[in-house]
This record gives structure tokens, sequence and C-alpha cells, in this order.
DNA sequence: CCCCCCCC
């Protein structure tokens, strides 16, 4: 290797790594000049550059360029070691072993700024001169400075792989059981845990020994400080916490109980009132504090997977004076008590989609239950005073969750040719078409009476009619609508479902009336349809699998009727036209 | 090194 030449995928020795961790020099977007370095090739291929000595030409504020690629932003237009490119994968074995005191140094503001070799003392232990490949990477560190001077202390936010002699100093929010696996890796056995700083929180897990050596010394809630354990990207997929790194313990690591805690958080929570859910994404994960109104009882359902799980559902309220239903598992489920309306706060609740808003627990949720916190306070009073009273609160509602934006507007040809509906869950769909035959036969059913039931009487003959479900007997019985309908399109036909609400639009009259006509006035009745008929809305509705006698088969049911906005409707298929002429003309290009 | 949060 030349002066001058490029090299990718070299790795610094942590050593100065530490250093330059602990000076925001790994930013991306910093670019330094590595003034003195030496180079170690390893039996492998790899490089280790060490870093004596550096400068720093443009730091993270001055700069938008990345430090692979430096030169265009280089002042001096030179750099002695120009791609020094640190990756997060693969560590070289010198990783994480270092015992550099960080320096504390001032913001990086201006250039060139210079750093001697000096503060890196490790370096003149020349570890580089043994064999890398055959010792064990713990040879790296000279074992004396760990001892001698502790790792300092460092706010979570501030971890990284790259810099691994830390302590931090947090509070245990979250706690898991000891889980064990078993797969073709192998077996074994861990728990987890999370913590907060004032700066952040971070998930840690133990394995194996580890989880024999911290499991009981770990509690929720206490302070302790950790150190000599090893950093690693989260796995966004199943690591919620807002963090991008989490720690693993292993055979050094250290957990320290303390005792002055006062000035390490509690759990911080960022409430997103119920009202606000609405406008949250899917899947997201938020922090919700309502009273709690009504509890299911515990139920124990089987899961796909064929677990059997205990489940329970809640109904919170908040001050926005939305409900909101969130569901409970397990333990939590089967110990809630909700028969004293408590305040119920949870930490990192997932939101689903599942009738307009819900929430449900996971992993990493925390639920507190009439938790310390002023929230709660204020939550208690405005209950007592005005929530307990509230009447009518404002289910989150299905279609207004979803938004305009989230409207599929589908020809019923698009129906078919997409399949909706065939997967496990339902799909919703909004369409234009036109009303072009109606059952009317059958469409009206003598209906339970009691509040809602709804459930078809049958009638005794001798005035009075019986409902199976409230097993009683009334004197009398309301009228309700299932009414089968044809839709047409410009694409296709379409038999749907319309229940009472949406039935009595369509006819322009209600159940009862209708009901009242079929028994005085058939022709009156048959006027109603043939009225209906040939009449264009907007639809929106749900497609779902249905099976009958190991028969399925996709049921269509109307949600809402709504008359065409046909201002609106022109304005979409504007949109629609110029996007498809846009599409057209690129494809030709 | 796990990664399992389910159901309507």
């Amino acid at each position: 290797m030349s002066d001058g030449q490029h090299y990718s995928n070299c790795f610094l020795l942590n050593t100065s790594l530490n250093y330059l961790a602990d000076t925001d020099l790994l930013s991306p977007k910093c670019v330094c000049k590595l003034t003195k370095t030496t180079v170690q090739a390893f039996e492998d291929g790899r490089l280790v550059v060490v870093v004596l000595e550096l400068e720093i030409l443009q730091s993270a504020e001055e700069t938008n360029e990345v430090i692979g690629n430096p030169t265009p932003h280089n002042p001096q237009g030179q750099s002695s070691v120009s791609e020094a490119s640190v990756t997060d994968e693969e560590p070289g074995p010198s990783h994480g072993h270092s015992s550099a005191s960080p320096m504390k140094s001032s913001p990086m503001k201006s250039s060139p700024m210079k750093f001697s070799s000096a503060v890196s003392s490790p370096m003149k232990s020349s570890p580089m001169k043994m064999s890398p490949m055959k010792i064990s990477p713990m040879k790296f560190s000279p074992s004396k400075s760990r001892d001698a001077s502790p790792s300092p202390l460092i706010p979570i936010s501030k971890l990284n792989p790259y810099q691994n002699k830390w302590t931090i100093k947090a509070r245990v929010t979250n706690k898991s059981n000891i889980r064990t696996w078993s797969n073709s890796k192998g077996e074994g056995k861990l728990f987890s845990f999370e913590i907060v700083d004032e700066s952040g929180e971070i998930r840690i897990t133990a394995f194996n020994k580890e989880v024999d050596k911290f499991f009981s010394l770990v509690e929720p809630g206490k302070v302790y400080k950790i150190s000599n354990a090893t950093l690693k990207l989260a796995n966004k997929q199943y690591n919620k916490l807002r963090n991008d790194y989490e720690v693993t313990l292993h055979g050094h690591s250290l957990i320290v109980l303390c005792d002055d805690g006062q000035g390490v958080p509690t759990v911080h929570c960022d409430f997103v009132s119920i009202a606000e859910l609405e406008n949250r994404e899917k899947d997201t994960v938020i922090d919700v504090i309502g009273v709690c109104k009504s509890a299911e009882d515990v139920s124990r359902i089987t899961t796909k997977a064929g677990r059997e799980v205990s489940k329970r559902a809640l109904v919170l309220i908040d001050t926005s004076e939305k409900v909101v239903t969130v569901t409970l598992w397990g333990k939590e489920a089967e110990k809630f008590d909700g028969s004293r309306e408590p305040v119920v706060a949870i930490k990192g609740a997932r939101l689903s989609d599942f009738g307009g808003r819900s929430l449900s627990t996971v992993f990493s949720s925390k639920l507190m239950v009439n938790p310390d916190i002023p929230e709660a306070f204020k939550l208690r009073a405005w209950y007592d005073q005005k929530g307990r009273g509230l009447q009518n609160q404002t289910l989150i509602d299905t279609w207004s969750a979803r938004g305009a934006a989230n409207i599929k507007w589908k020809t019923l040809s698009d129906v078919k040719s997409e399949r909706l509906g065939h997967d496990v869950k339902a799909d919703y769909f909004s369409c234009v078409a036109t009303v072009v035959f109606m059952r009317k036969e059958n469409c009206l059913y003598q209906a339970c009476p009691s509040a809602h039931c709804s459930k078809k009487v049958l009638d005794q003959r001798n005035g009075l009619y019986f409902c199976e479900k409230c097993n009683r007997e009334f004197r009398n019985f309301n009228y309700s609508l299932i009414l089968s309908v044809n839709l047409a399109d410009l694409s296709d036909n379409q038999w749907v479902t319309c229940f009472q609400e949406t039935a009595e639009t369509l006819l322009g009259l209600s159940a009862e009336e209708l009901g009242q006509l079929k028994d005085t006035d058939e022709a009156a009745f048959d006027e109603v349809f043939q009225k209906a008929n040939f009449k264009t809305y907007i639809f929106k509705n749900k497609v779902k699998l249905e099976t009958y006698n190991d028969e399925s088969r996709v049921k269509v049911t109307v949600m809402e009727v709504k008359p065409i906005d046909h201002r609106e409707y022109s304005r979409t298929l504007l949109s629609n036209i110029r996007k498809l002429s846009s599409s057209t003309r690129s494809q030709s290009y």
C-alpha cells in the first residue's frame, strides 16, 4: 500500500474509535484527516488502521457529505487515509476491547482541530505486534487499566457499538420473565429488561448464565449502574423501543444496584389522547391513559398458532371524550380488576385498525393501574365530574377513522379480480354503483323488541312472539330489514346485503313503515321498490369470506350509503384520468 | 444466542 491510495472497509482500531466516538467524529457527516496512522495487515486480509493523530476538516455541523466520500468537502484537498469506513457489521477482533479513557471535549466547531495520540494511551502497549489471529480478542485490552479506571458514565442516548467502555446509570422500567428457546441453532434461556435515563431508553438481554446471575438482581423501578456489556443493532421488527441499539450482557458484565437514583427518571410516557388515535398510523406504538369505563370478563382464546391465552378487553375514555378498546393478554388480563373504574395507563401499546381504532398490549407494553402521576389525578377528577355522565361517547368510527385518504375506490370487477375479502381479514372498499334489483321477498323479518337484540322472533300464533336469544315472549315485535341488493357499475354486478339503516336509506322509509305497508297495502309496498331502483350512490362496503355448510363464498355487506357529491366525484375522475395519462406517457419513453 | 402479544 502506498500513500494516497484509497482503502475501503478498513477498520479503525477501536482504541481510536472510542476516542472518535466521544468527539462525535463518528457522525457520518464529519470529515477528518488522519494525519498519523499505522496499518496492520491481518492474515485474513483485513486491514486495521490505527489512528494516532487526526485533524477535523469538517465537523458534523458543516457538511452533509458522508465520510466515505470526503474529497469534495476537503478544504485541503488531501487525505492520508481517505476511506476509513466504519460499518455496523463485522467488527474486527480488536473491536470492543479498548481501554482508552474517553476525552471530554468541547463540541466540534471549526477545522482544523488537532488531537494528540497521547490520549490514546493503549496504542503504546502496541497490541498490534501480536498475531491477532492467534490470540483471543480480550488480549487487545490492557487488562490493568480496565480495573484501574472505571468506565465513564454516559447517557443511554450516546451508546453505540464503537464505544464499548461505558457505564450507564438507569432505571429498570420493564422486566420480562425467563423464557427458553430451542431451535436448530441450539437452545437456552433468556430474559430482557428495559431501562431509562434522562436521555433515552434501551433494552438489555441476558442469556443462560447471565440469566442466573442477574435475573433476581434486576427489579423494575430500581436504578442500576450497568457496564461491560455489548451493544448491537436492535431489530426494529421486534424491538419498538426508541433506540437503534440494544444491549447484550456477557460474562464480564456488571450490574450494580444504586441507592442514589433520585435523579434518574421513572417511566416516561408521551400520552396520546384517545381522539388523536384516529390520526395515528396503524401498528404504531403509543402511550395512552384513560379511565377504564368497563372491562370484559377474562376469556380464553386459541390463537392461529394453536396456543391458548387469556384475553380481556377494556374500554378506556379520556378527556377527549372518545373511547377506545384496549386488549390485555395473559396474566395481565387475568389479574386485571376493572370493577372500580381505575385509571389505566399503558406505555407502549400497539395501535390497530380493528373496529376503527383499537389498542393491544405487546411484550414491551407497561400497564399501570391507578398510577401515581398528575395525569391520572386529573383524569380521575374529570371522570368524576363529567366523564362518567357522558352519554354517547362517540366510539371511534370505522369510516371516519379510516379517513378520506384511506378509502379504497374499486370498481365491482376489481373486487372480484383482486379477490378482495379472500384473505383472513375483511377488506373494505368504496364504489359508485347503481341499484339494479332488490329482493323484496323476505327482506322484512319480525325482530325481538328488546334493546340491542334484534334476533328474529317466532310467531307463536297466539299473539305472542318468542325470542330464543332472550328466552322470552313478547306481545310485539319490531320490523327489521335484511335486504339483498344487486349493484351495477360500468364493470360488473355484485349482490350485496344491506341491514337496517342502509336498507332504509335505499328504500327511503323506515323498516317499521315498510312493514306497515306490507301488511296493509301490497301495491304501495311494491312501489317503494320500483321507486328505489336505478338510483346511484356511493357505497362503502365490507368484503369477507363467509362459510355456510362447508361452502365458502365472499359476502359483501354495505356499511354506508351516501349520495354522490358530483363535484367531488368529478374531481376524483379527472384526477384518475390525469394519473392514467401521465403513467401512459412515462411508459412510452 | 431471542424475536412469542395472539382474538374479534
